[in-house]
RNA sequence: GCAGCCGGACAGUCUGUCGCUGGCGACUUAAUGACUGGUCAUUCACGUGAUUUUGGCAGCAAGUCGAAAGAGGAACGUCCGGGCAGCAUAGGGCAACCCACUUCCUAAUAUAGAAGCAGUCCGCAAGGGUUGAGUAAUGCAGAAGAAAAUAACAACAGACGGGGCAUCCAUGCUGAUUCUCUGAAUGAGCGUGAUUGUCACGGCUGAAAUGGUGAGAAGGUGAGGUAAGAGCUCACCAGCGGCAUGGUGACAUGUCGGCUGUGCAUCUUGGGUGCUGCAAGUUCAUGUAAACCACCGCCACGAGGGUAGCCCGCCCGAUUGUUCGGUGGAGGGUAGAACGCUUGAGCCAUGGGGUGACUCAUGGAGUAGAUAAAUGACAGACAUGCAUCACUGUACGUUGUGUAAACCACAUAGCACAAAUGCACACAGAACCCGGCUUACAGCCCGACUGCUUUC
């Protein structure tokens, strides 16, 4: 099986109408340190019809922040944003193959919720364990 | 060699795997567009209309492949200046605010830069920090201090007044001793008056030297001088003014003169200041009020409004309107896209000019442009720095053994270095673009200079 392991920016999320409904509250939530992660269902978008062609969305569109308030330099904001887009990108078959055939896509926020830089390994595990719990409750 | 000081340059490199961003090239899918060809209808014909996948062209968007490119010296801060953009009218006066040693550089009139000047503080020094228009007038300056500016509280000096003490003179009284005894002499005590000295007191005068203050005390130090003192006089030093010399200048040096408080504010002089910032602003699509803009008509010729503090000036502007009427445009808000956007007062090299900031000439290289915000993640190797000798290696070297004896071989207490080991590898992320500044920062290199030390 090829993994699909590119992250182009057609998966990222940048709707301001889609963020806010997200973070608007009513929404799952979970925390897997050290991140928070916030997630909903969105319709499978039968296109919005002005141009015709929809070559198919991307079953999962993210979003990562890192609040000015846990890292003060930017540095380091660049550098924790960077660990979770490349955590994401390596493990995202897990989602991207639980979601084959479902009807709806998703929208993922990735919250940091550290104040210290964490290692790549303790994110990319934290990250395989919250996308294994979330197909396992996408099915409830 | 060690320590320091100033200026400048750099601030990791390579490999593998997996990725990101915007250009470029090729290919695939291909809405759509205009063209071309075919067919049909109509026409004498030109042409027109309908239809069609004949052909290539353009092409929203998406994908695949290829070859290159992709954060800094501070990208930080946003402290100044400029470009650029829009709104505007910015014309005059006043007010308000900002700036202030000199000369220069620059696009830049700066609280910026360069080279200097003067005062002051730190350092043995190389150097570093800091301050800098004027002071005529007015005001203020403490719970300190005698006093904060035509000084007199204390202490000092002078003469005076009354007083105490001492001295000395005159005189009166008292009593004593001696003698030549109605007297004389001697010395004592008390009183009165005057003299001189001294002590404290009182007010007066002189003086500005002394004083636990203060940011600042009537230029400083020394000598003369004086009743005591004083720029009262003199010498040196500091300040101020005139003159001469040097310098573009701030100033410096010399000389002459008189005799001199500090800080702040108001003030005076000279120079300057429209506002908002790329979320500026422009365009497209979506799309709409009674708000906004333009034009026309009616009315009207100055009521009122605007001009970011006031006045003049300027601009808009009418018949009572909760909207004068009509036509056209389409603003705000919402969710998007494109331009602005990266070739620029740019960078590098060489040569000329300048102490320098900088400048002139010639030549050369060169696509960062993201926008919930790319420029990376992981692994390994190397480089660099620091520390250490437990391991490894090497040099020195002690002791022992082998050997006839060793400068040879082996082992080894010690000690040093490293190619050995361990640790570290900074500050920090473009957001319209430049110039300057501030702040942060592991290391390393180059050059000038200073101090100490060693050798010749």
């Amino acid at each position: 099986m090829i993994v699909n392991c590119q992250l182009k920016k057609s998966e990222r999320l940048t709707s301001q109408l889609v963020i806010e409904k997200l973070f608007a509250g009513g929404n799952a939530s979970m925390a897997a340190f050290p991140l928070r992660i916030v997630y909903m269902k969105m319709e499978k978008d039968g296109g919005d019809g002005k141009n015709g062609n929809q070559v198919g969305k991307p079953p999962v569109s993210i979003l990562v922040s890192v609040p000015k308030k846990r890292f003060r330099h930017a540095v380091d904001r660049n550098r924790m944003k960077r660990l979770i887009r490349e955590t994401y990108r390596l493990n995202k078959h897990i989602l991207w193959d639980a979601l084959e055939g479902k009807d709806y896509r998703l929208a993922l926020a990735f919250v940091c919720i550290t104040d210290t830089l964490p290692t790549f390994y303790a994110v990319q595990k934290s990250m395989k364990k919250a996308l294994i719990r979330i197909t396992e409750r996408l099915d409830l």
